[in-house]
DNA sequence: CGGCGCATGTAACTTGTTACATGATTCC
DNA sequence: GGAATCATGTAACAAGTTACATGCGCCG
């Protein structure tokens, strides 16, 4: 439970960052396979402050709007690889887009086409950006213990993707030939 | 929004159905993409049916402890295609085994490979169910108009199952390289 | 006669989103 | 000077889970 601590952590565990840089961060890397908003974000880091996990050091930088830079303490780190040991719980998905098409009858197939149409780009945009992201990553693999596991997530975006292009094509091809 | 709304609507547009049934439907052959709880079934239950979407017809057959069936009604039927025909704008999901991965420097290769065992075997067994369901399916799917897309859904299933799988077997051989 | 499956429901709680407020700096 | 970006935060709301309560019928 309380999965956004286990992320704030996990980010802190990288470097020290503002809320602010965390949210950018989840939009950018975890975005195919996470999200988070403010509300849950800032809440969030007060609490892990209060309790310890982590510590606000460089607050109110010249300049900027009282600009908080939060630090992972090693209860946090001990709090954070205890989550990782244990056994992943949580799986949750929901697909809207299977849900309209298990009821696809009740509309035209043109209706539901442009739904699937819709879905394929998304993902050919999302599958483009991760081709990228892989690229750029096997260049500095080196750099960084962490990287070859961040490559693994990378390619499960990408071999997920794939898969929904696929099923898109052939969904199309089907309800072309419906409509 | 109101998701929970529309799979209510969406299987009382095949046939009328108790709460509970709806509820097992929903963890039988939604699973692999969806899920609802009795607290927000029943709830839902009762606001379609004071808004008049719905209504109840058999209530309190002999012997069961007050079992409500309920029906769709022309007006719930029309919210519901009003919704089908609106793009999707919602595709939530949360992979807790991505963030584990991302951070699993933290923790032993051995530690990161058994969360992948546990997640290639249940994925698995997902394919497994998927690949029965639809050969039942193709044997009879001529009996109702939603049945080619319910295919298409089922077929969704498989292909992104396959596509974990592939993914978990490179990971685990890679993580096993690491050991 | 005990346990399982059918069956409905609610209250307390946790989780997550949205809208809003505020305000500085940077770039054009 | 105005828009975009950096930056933090809260309140109201919406959504979702869990634990609990209740109780019949059926099967062994």
């Amino acid at each position: 439970m309380r999965q956004t601590e286990f992320v704030v952590l996990g980010l802190l565990s990288e470097s020290p960052m503002t809320g602010y840089q965390i949210k950018k961060i989840i939009d950018l890397r975890f975005r195919f396979f996470w999200n988070e908003s403010y509300g849950q974000l800032y809440p969030t880091l007060k609490s892990l402050t209060r309790r310890g996990l982590i510590e606000e050091t460089g607050t109110a930088r010249k300049g900027r709007r009282n600009q908080r830079t939060y630090e992972l303490k090693p209860q946090g780190l001990k709090e954070l690889q205890d989550w990782l040991a244990q056994p992943v719980e949580r799986e949750s998905l929901r697909l809207e887009i299977l849900l309209k098409m298990y009821f696809s009858n009740l509309v035209s197939a043109e209706t539901m086409l442009g739904h699937v149409e819709a879905f394929r780009e998304k993902h050919q945009r999302d599958l483009k950006w991760l081709e990228l992201a892989k690229a750029e990553l096997e260049s500095i693999i080196d750099r960084h213990p962490n990287h070859p596991r961040v490559l693994r997530v990378v390619d499960f975006g990408i071999t997920v993707n794939e898969a929904y292009l696929k099923w898109s094509g052939e969904t199309i091809r089907y309800l072309g030939s419906e409509a």
